[in-house]
Order: structure tokens, then C-alpha cells, then sequence
DNA sequence: GTCTATACACAGATAGAC
DNA sequence: GTCTATCTGTGTATAGAC
């Protein structure tokens, strides 16, 4: 599975406006038509990121956002009564389709070390192809109040259990070594970060994110890995980044 | 040097607030004694980054920071002519310090595997002591425009410079292994960053500065250390991580 | 469904008394 | 040096025509 092929397969779900985890929101829509409302929800979903990104959701006026999605600000209000649940609808559209991609590429594999890289691999590439987001999400539900950052912290810790749940499970099989593997976990989602935070240093220096897959992997393995199942290092292993 | 010992030591430099760096600022005040000045910059920075860290520095109104630094509107712009350029002194004021001291503890290591150790550790202790300004500087100097984001980008890549160079003096020395040194850096800083980001996770789980910056070392020089140099690995070290 | 025009609140910044 | 009172722009959100 390379990023390419990722991208391919990922594309035809990526519009769902009306999977059950966003049904809830479909009453703050004043409009009707199915299909009015996913085309243009789209455009002001990505239109919010776009301007977000910029600027910050705080410093986006209406105006802006109006400007940049192309509808009036009449219209952007039959889509949404406020800003403040414009946000909470993005969030809630884009966190199910996150979750589920995820679940449905780690399940899928069998032998724990191929769920570890499984589980690097695929979070990058979803960061990758949904930057937009992954970023906005980090930088503007710090500054939501109550319960939408409560699910903000929820997914974070969410997304690390999975993490340290892997290096558990291989630590009981003997593939891991022991360790504090919450830390761990913590430090790989650190890492994983970093290539959505920071895309305009490594977009700047050519490095793809298959490259920095494979970085982030090999770290991880040569810390984790126990002696028996640690080939590559320190031997000049085929992957090259050592 | 641990972490106590370290913040005593930088408790005096703390709030100069009228370095070289600093000094081009001190026109835009209109106050004139300096003790005054001093007394009430601090207050001002340290309401601005109480209140920026809750809701964001554009959220925070003139009217909010006065009430936290307790100065009156009116009052507040006698040190600052605009909002924009109290982020200007704020950033200018806490970047001389960061910089000074993160110099000053490295040059005076002279192994190179103590270089790599003291600069993890000291970026930790220095982002622990002023954990508020790191974070908002994380946060906020995305959103600025023109000149001041330039000066955050070059701080990131200055600190990863640090850290690259290191890399690479030790391996000409063979004390680490050749890599890709820069893309090593840059994930030694993204490490970094989570300290200071995520705080809440760590306060809640009882992870101390120490703990982390033991951990964060071990990682990394378990995947850059050269097989002779690397004594603790897979061999149950005395230091506790695995 | 989408538009234009507008209500109303609150932001940043200043004036001038003390 | 610090205060209170106030100016002026811009923000979010709504009303009502088309």
C-alpha cells in the first residue's frame, strides 16, 4: 500500500455529509436538496479550512468566508446558525470519516508488527491527504470551550491508545520489548504530528511522505523491536535510512 | 544539572527586560521610569499569555487584558501603541532569553554525546520554565503576517540546526551512525514541541521533565548511537526506560 | 435558495481630566 | 502615569425582497 494507491481509494467516501455521525447536524440546515447541500458544504467546508489556515477560524470574518466560497452571507447562514456550530459541524464531518478509515486499514492486519507500521503508515497518509483539516483541527479546537474540546482531547487520546495497545499486545507476544509504552504511544503521535504541522518544511525539502513513513518507522522498530526480531540495525538494513 | 538546579540558576535573567535585543522596543513606551516599565511589562506579558493560552491572542480583547494585568485600558497603551506590536515585544523580550540561555548550557559541553544529551535536555527545562510562552509562540506566530512570521520560522530551524549539526559532528567522530541527519533533527524537535504542547497529558499522568528528557534521550540515542558507543541497548540498562 | 441591506454589539484605539 | 469616557470601524447575525 503506497500513498497513491491510498488516495485512489479513499476518494469516493471522503464527501459523505450524511453518515450517521453527521446526521445530527442535517436539522441546522435550513435547505433542502440533498445534493444542494453537499455541494455547497463542501465549498464552505473547504473555504473554512483554506482561510483558517491563514489566519485562524477567529480572525475569518463571515465576510471573508462569503468571498471565499463564493455565497452570500445570507446564504452561508442557511447552512449553519452560528460560526461557533459551523465549526462543530466541520469537525464532526471530518473526525467520522478519520475514524473510520483508520479502524478499517488496522483491523485488517493480522501480525502485530505489520499493525505497528499499518498504523504509522496510515495516519500519515491521512494527515497527508487531509492536511487542511488535520492542521486546522490541532491550531482551533485548543481555543473551543467545553464540550467540543472535550471530544478534541478525546480523539487525541483515542488515536494513542491505539498506539500503546499495539506495543502491549507485542510486548505479550515477545516482539516488542517492555517499556513504558504509553510514553511511547505518545511520542509516535508526536511524531505523526509533525508531518501535518510542519508540511511547509518538508514540502520545501522534497521529502514525501513515504520517506518520512519509513523514517518514522525504522525509529520506532529499533526502539521497540526486541533482539530476535530486530534485523535491520545496525546492519545496514535494505530501507536505507540508516 | 537537573531541573530544580536549573531553574534557580535562570530565576535572575528571568525578566530583563532591557537587553540589546529588547531595545529597540523601549521607544514605544511611553512610560519613563524603568523600574515601572519592568514591573508592568511583566504583568502585561504574563496576563496576555495567561488569557492567549485559553482562548487565543485574537480572541483576547483590550478590555480582557486589562482586567487580568489590572491596568487600565488607557494605561496599557502608554506601553505599547497596538496590539500588534505588544506580540512584537512579547516575542522579541522571551526569544532573546530562550536563546541566550540554550547557547550558553550547550558551548559549554565539549563531548559530543553530552552536546546531544545537555541540548535535549536544556530545550525541555527552558520550555518547562516559560511553558506558557513556548506554547503561545507555537500557536500564535502562524497566524501573523510578514516579518514576524519569518522570525518563528527561523527559530524552528534554527533550534533543528542545533540538533542536525550535532548529528553530524558526531558521526565524522563515529560516535554516531551516518543517517539523514536533518530528517532526525526535525523529529528530535517535533519530540521536543510535545512537552510543551501537550502539558495537560503530561501533568495528568504524573510524567516529570526528568522522566521525559530520560526517555526522549534514550530513544534517541538508541536509534543514532554507533554499536560501540551504544552500551545500554537491549541489555536492560541501568536507566529504567525499557 | 439566494440575494442585498441593515441591526446591533463589541472591538481597538484616543482624548483629556486628574 | 493612570484613569474614565468616547470615537469609529468591523464583527456576527437577521429581515425581507426576489
Amino acid at each position: 500500500m503506497n500513498y497513491q494507491a491510498f488516495k485512489r481509494r479513499i476518494s469516493d467516501c471522503a464527501n459523505d455529509y450524511f453518515s450517521e455521525d453527521f446526521f445530527e447536524n442535517r436539522r441546522n440546515i435550513r435547505v433542502k436538496k440533498d445534493a444542494t447541500v453537499a455541494k455547497n458544504l463542501e465549498k464552505i467546508f473547504d473555504a473554512t479550512l483554506k482561510i483558517s489556515n491563514k489566519k485562524g477560524f477567529q480572525a475569518m470574518s463571515m465576510r471573508d468566508l462569503s468571498r471565499e466560497s463564493e455565497l452570500s452571507l445570507g446564504a452561508l447562514y442557511s447552512y449553519f446558525p452560528s460560526k461557533e456550530v459551523l465549526l462543530k459541524m466541520l469537525q464532526s464531518q471530518r473526525r467520522s470519516i478519520t475514524k473510520r478509515i483508520l479502524e478499517e486499514y488496522i483491523n485488517r492486519e493480522t501480525g502485530i508488527k505489520d499493525k505497528l507500521r499499518t498504523a504509522v503508515r496510515i495516519h500519515l497518509y491521512l494527515s497527508e491527504a487531509m492536511q487542511q483539516w488535520f492542521y486546522f483541527s490541532y491550531m482551533e479546537t485548543k481555543n473551543i470551550s467545553g464540550p467540543e474540546q472535550a471530544k478534541a482531547i478525546e480523539s487525541e487520546l483515542y488515536t494513542e491508545m491505539i498506539f500503546e495497545n499495539i506495543l502491549r499486545e507485542g510486548e505479550k507476544s515477545g516482539v516488542f520489548l517492555p517499556g513504558n509504552h504509553q510514553l511511547t504511544a505518545s511520542i509516535i503521535k508526536a511524531m505523526l504530528q509533525d508531518w501535518y504541522l510542519k508540511r511547509w518544511k518538508y514540502a520545501k525539502r522534497n521529502i514525501s511522505v513515504e520517506q518520512y513513513a519509513k523514517h518514522l518507522i525504522n525509529m520506532v522498530e529499533t526502539f521497540c523491536l526486541s533482539a530476535e526480531y530486530d534485523k535491520s540495525k545496525k546492519s545496514g538494513g535494505e530501507n536505507g535510512s540508516h
